[in-house]
DNA sequence: GTTCCTGCAAAGAGTTTGCATTGTG
DNA sequence: CACAATGCAAACTCTTTGCAGGAAC
């Protein structure tokens, strides 16, 4: 599915999200989405309100945070919490469940799938005779080539 | 090997590492180590630092704080960052990597290991060409005991 | 018109920092 | 006695909250 049908898919989720509610479709909701569906990933609340800021929305980082809790609430954005940072978000619709490898030297953030960590987790809840909802895998490591082009980067997650 | 003796060992490793270092012996060092060895798992620096004031010493929480950076530093205590709350420590000495099982419902964190683990995330790696220092996996999971004992604390990591 | 939502600013939790004082090597 | 470590309080970062005004239904 294309970016653009994404976002309106997004949307239409929670437009009936919010009359399922007895909430209110409001602009700043909308504008959140869009910016978060099509301009943003890995962002913290501050770096989503900066960049609002800069297409001249005038939106309060009080409704950006409401506008978070309201869309992890509904599914279509997922929140993250790595090492000491900020909380962290992404979109959700339309991509796979996964889990991130942070690079130590430069701060950036990989993607991987892999089948392998169902069972497991299944596996472990199951002797604690629980029920798992969600997990957090986060793999820190270094760059191992010699010329890595994000080595001149900052280094985020580094000590802590 | 005996509580005592693991305390004595984590002492011995924290003096080498300080004079390797030229820094200092000091009181407060000794005495945040040996709280955290003997007294203390899963907490915080707030709580570290109630419990020493509680045992009557005075011990400020600057102290406590860059006390354990640098317990973390020589690898006798690991740091954590699960959901939202505080960043939590844990004695490393003596101890099996692990990883953690939070209870949604009551907040209480259950340890496992599992050898698979560690295939799977050098195998992530190296997909990356990344060297993995370290990782942390997290399981948030809901109690399936129908009267489980733990229903009627306070649920922690339940929202975010 | 009612109720929800927003914006603003103040408060709050957790952590770090600056600086004078203390104490180790 | 030099310099690291401590204690204290203020500063800082990220997030939440209270309340008055404004917009959705």
């Amino acid at each position: 599915m294309s970016p653009p049908a994404v976002t309106q898919q997004a949307q239409d989720i929670l437009e009936a999200y919010l009359s399922q509610k007895g909430l209110r479709r409001t602009e700043e909701r909308r504008h959140i989405l869009q910016a978060i569906y099509e301009e943003l990933s890995h962002f913290d609340a501050d770096t989503l309100h900066r960049h609002l800021t800069q297409k001249g929305l005038r939106i309060s980082r009080a409704t950006v945070y409401n506008t978070l809790d309201l869309l992890v609430e509904c599914g279509l954005v997922k929140r993250y919490h790595f090492s000491e940072g900020p909380t962290l978000y992404e979109r959700s619709l339309g991509r796979r469940q996964h889990d991130h490898l942070l690079c130590l030297d430069c701060g950036d953030i990989h993607e991987f799938c892999d089948p392998q960590l169902g069972p497991i987790i299944e596996g472990v809840a199951q002797l604690f005779q629980m029920r798992p909802t969600r997990h957090e895998l986060i793999i820190y490591a270094h760059c191992t080539k010699t010329h890595c082009p994000n080595r001149t980067k900052n280094p985020t997650f580094a000590t802590k």
